[in-house]
DNA sequence: TGGCTCATGTAAGCCGTTACATGATTTT
DNA sequence: AAAATCATGTAACGGCTTACATGAGCCA
């Protein structure tokens, strides 16, 4: 059995928790649900489907509705077993960043104090951006979802942490409280947490 | 002039606060900083270095140690004024996020209770590792570099917060105290910050 | 009639990793 | 003498994005 990608991990994972889905039905549940984690577009979506189809873990059936096109898509039993493996395997996950703001700012002591300001304004506006697309994405509250809830709730508390941290930076910036010592434990340990 | 990307701004970055730096020593000033949040290999570094010299924002001089080759790259004034444009510009730096451990979490309703946990864990454990390598490459304070100290104490802060927030959910899951519904906003409440 | 959503796909390209290869010099 | 570090690179591949293309059905 191939080791399931990401990936393929979270179609097969859509299809067995919501049942028959289309690549269409998946790419939207990914957009108010993983994206903020594990984001997926439709140029991997419908190839990886097949993919699966033909290493036996979905089966499809053509119903197309009208003259519309439209593949439906069922996790086959192999396929529960492989999306249980892979949930459960205990090969390291992986996780990867990459944070451009944060890049800017590491070079910015070479920046006008405003100018660094602006940095970390705009870094904010970032995450503030992202915690509105989290909030409008309320998953609806179901028992047996409480993980999807639960991830949802990850979502806000993290980009909250990092809007709280901005926040603090710029006034810290701002009171011109900087340079502030390794050793002087008051706002920059409340950030480091 | 070229729109830079993360990448080659962060070679321009390093060899215009360090100074001189070979491909090697970027490879490993990248190593114990900005790898947490802008990771860059041997294969990216030496041929972006190349490319950035033909643009002109680098000149290199060939500074052979013994027999052993040697490539020193300095930044051009031409690539000082592109790196303060990359750092200034008001395009909207990328956050791009690829969490495994959650992708699997948030499929874990189908999962028994102890696996549940589990999953938890080996997220902890993941971020705890991540901490150490943080904490290893606690930066050299310098007046003239309090953005290298300040993006250090944001890995520290960002993933000390998910360490806690693991460890929350490891208690409520242990607990039992799932299911938990939005409206009950206790320990859900203080995790979403 | 025009625009939106449904639905599926492909082509080109960028970005990045892993793994490998080479060889000198320094350290143990 | 062996192992680690210095130093530079390439080949193959995987994964993902952007942009494009097609066409049906639905609604104002």
């Amino acid at each position: 059995m191939r080791k399931l990608s990401g990936t393929s991990g979270l179609l097969l994972g859509m299809i067995s928790v919501k049942g028959r889905q289309t690549g269409y039905e998946i790419k939207r549940l990914v957009e108010v649900s993983t994206r903020f984690f594990w984001a997926a577009s439709p140029a991997q979506i419908y190839p990886e489907l097949r993919r699966l189809e033909s290493d036996g873990l979905l089966t499809s059936a053509e119903e197309p509705q009208g003259g519309r096109a439209r593949t439906v898509y069922s996790v086959t039993e192999t396929g529960e077993r492989a999306l249980r493996e892979w949930l459960t395997e205990s090969s390291a996950p992986g996780f990867e960043l990459r944070n451009e703001s944060l890049l800017k700012l590491f070079f910015a002591d070479a920046l006008p104090a405003e100018e660094q300001i602006e940095l970390v304004r705009a870094m904010r506006a970032k995450h503030e951006a992202i915690l509105d697309g989290i909030r409008k994405a309320t998953p609806a509250y179901r028992p047996d979802r409480q993980f999807g809830y639960v991830s949802w709730l990850y979502g806000l508390g993290l980009h909250g942490w990092i809007v709280d941290w901005c926040k603090q930076l710029e006034r810290d910036l701002a009171a011109g409280s900087m340079p502030l010592g390794p050793e002087e434990g008051d706002s920059s340990a409340s950030r480091a947490g």
